[in-house]
DNA sequence: TAAAAATACTCCATAGGTATTTTAT
DNA sequence: ATAAAATACCTATGGAGTATTTTTA
């Protein structure tokens, strides 16, 4: 702890060394380092010392490179250029322009908000890497509360034992409107929830998303009807099959009608309120940059109609 | 001039957000910096400052990565490995243990004091690459002049004009010996020079060692004998298939006689003290530890009779 | 309220300046 | 004789220490 203390290696010695390297002059390089030379003449002194190898030859009237000078010219260089990128680096991952995002999704999602989300955060967020998986509503909250998601796109209620981990956005509520089989409709314009009540309900199954399989009820229930339950499917898809092949009527989101497929009639329901919400939701302890971003798009409607189509 | 003076990145500041971002708290990163907690959480405020964003989230009671920290800490400790390996680099490459060496030699070379330098010298600078081209004396002289190769294994002398600018240094002197067509030998077991002076004498063209020449000359005339110069060669490979066709006789270095040829007969002169000396030569100039190591081998002799067949 | 980081200040080590000497051409 | 680096010495910035305050879990 006294004297023969070996200092530590600093990047400042190494723009000196460069300069002196680049200009072969001790004078110049002090001249563009903006300082005087017997510091700088020190600086590469202790540089020496460090490195334990001269890096020039001096002669009073000229310098050149020693072989140690010559072999670390290149990798100091190298060294100088990667610490001057780390402040847009560190920048960029702060604003979110770059690093990663998973986000998870239910299928509705897929009809509606998520391409154009994913178009909008493109457009400033070139360098994000973004995971998509689809889930439930329930899978999505157990992979939130493990952090194995940093998003998700999701059906509320959050149940109340994670209202403290999670915060939840509102991103959208979509009318239910009635998909029927095309032999069913007896070629009418408008259909109402009794005519068509004695066919069997495709539905959710509630442990999957008991808001929606609720709201779907609800509204056979304030019309004074009592349904039919029929086959369960969880997919968007694979309800709307079962609709188009005649095996019985489902109540769906809005935008699910931008998927036309053949023996399916879509029709309003003017009389009912139902409707369905799609949120976001992530860990209030999830700090990303890219997340926050990612969000805070929400905050802002960017989204119309037009734009929702495929 | 003032003050918003942004100041340089440092290694230090990244060495110290290093530590903290591994100890994941100030206090017992500061312990493991030997110093205290309130400079280094100024330091760190600084770097801050300087990448143009937060590192960490700090809440008194714990601290955690922020995007941009978590996006820089893979960057800052390659780059910290990197600064780390610079002192072996610089050592190694002055001592000569790493680097390049370009070298020359006459064909002679090749066959006595080249094959055990290379086996020497690679032993103890296995990083070295060597760039190898056999050329003659002359050649060598220019491309030494032009900083072509860095040192040439050749037969002196030096020019005048060069010795200011080169260095030499004598390798290795060996005596001649006279190589013999066996249909010339009439089967004994010594041969003088008179017995053989009717056979034209192979030689090495005068422009291209003229010191060679003039020596294999000099051996006759000292024995009063006036040979008939024959077929002119330069490559010593060709001196001895010209003797094995018995196209003549030929004076040659010893140990070229390694280089048995069928129908070549080789005998020692025991009245006649003409030698060859192949030395070394370089740049004063040229400060290559790589070549300071090569050169240095030749102040102390390293091989043995024994190490020079093959 | 207690643990931990931030702030306020103080001090001294060292980066950088000025003056001069040394050295090789 | 001169150009250029090294040395000697001085100054002052800022890095690190001590004491204290602030913050939030």
């Amino acid at each position: 702890m006294s004297l023969p203390e070996i200092r530590n290696l600093e990047l400042r010695q190494l723009r000196y060394f460069l300069a002196v390297a680049e200009e072969m002059h001790f004078g110049r390089a002090a001249a563009r380092l903006h300082m005087t030379q017997p510091p700088l003449s020190q600086a590469i002194q202790a540089l020496e010392a460090i490195l334990g190898a001269e890096l020039f030859i001096r002669n009073t009237r000229n310098i050149s490179l020693s072989s140690a000078g010559l072999a670390l010219l290149p990798e100091v260089r190298r060294l100088l250029l990667q610490a001057q990128a780390l402040p847009e680096l560190a920048q960029r991952a702060a604003s979110g322009a770059c690093g990663h995002l998973s986000l998870a999704f239910v299928s509705i999602a897929d009809y509606s908000i998520l391409p154009p989300a994913l178009r909008e955060f493109r457009r400033h967020h070139t360098d994000v890497h973004i995971d998509l998986r689809e889930a439930t509503s329930d899978v999505q909250l157990l992979a939130l509360e493990n952090s194995e998601i940093d998003a998700g796109f999701l059906i509320p209620p959050i149940p109340e034992k994670l209202q403290g981990l999670l915060n939840y956005q509102k991103v959208l509520s979509e009318p239910l409107i009635l998909a029927v089989p095309e032999s069913q409709s007896m070629g009418r314009q408008q259909l109402r929830l009794m005519d068509c009540a004695d066919l069997p309900l495709i539905l959710f199954p509630r442990k999957i998303a008991p808001a929606l399989h609720d709201a779907i009820l609800g509204c056979f229930h304030a019309a004074g009807l009592t349904p039919a339950i029929g086959q369960e499917a969880i997919q968007m898809q694979t309800i709307v099959g079962l609709v188009s092949a005649g095996m019985g009527i489902a109540l769906v989101p809005q935008s699910v009608s931008n998927l036309q497929r053949p023996g399916v009639l879509y029709f309003d329901l003017p009389d009912a309120s139902a409707t369905v919400e799609i949120g976001l939701a992530w860990r209030k302890d999830n700090h990303s940059a890219v997340l926050a971003a990612f969000a805070h798009l929400f905050n802002h409607p960017f989204i119309h109609a037009d734009s929702s189509k495929s």
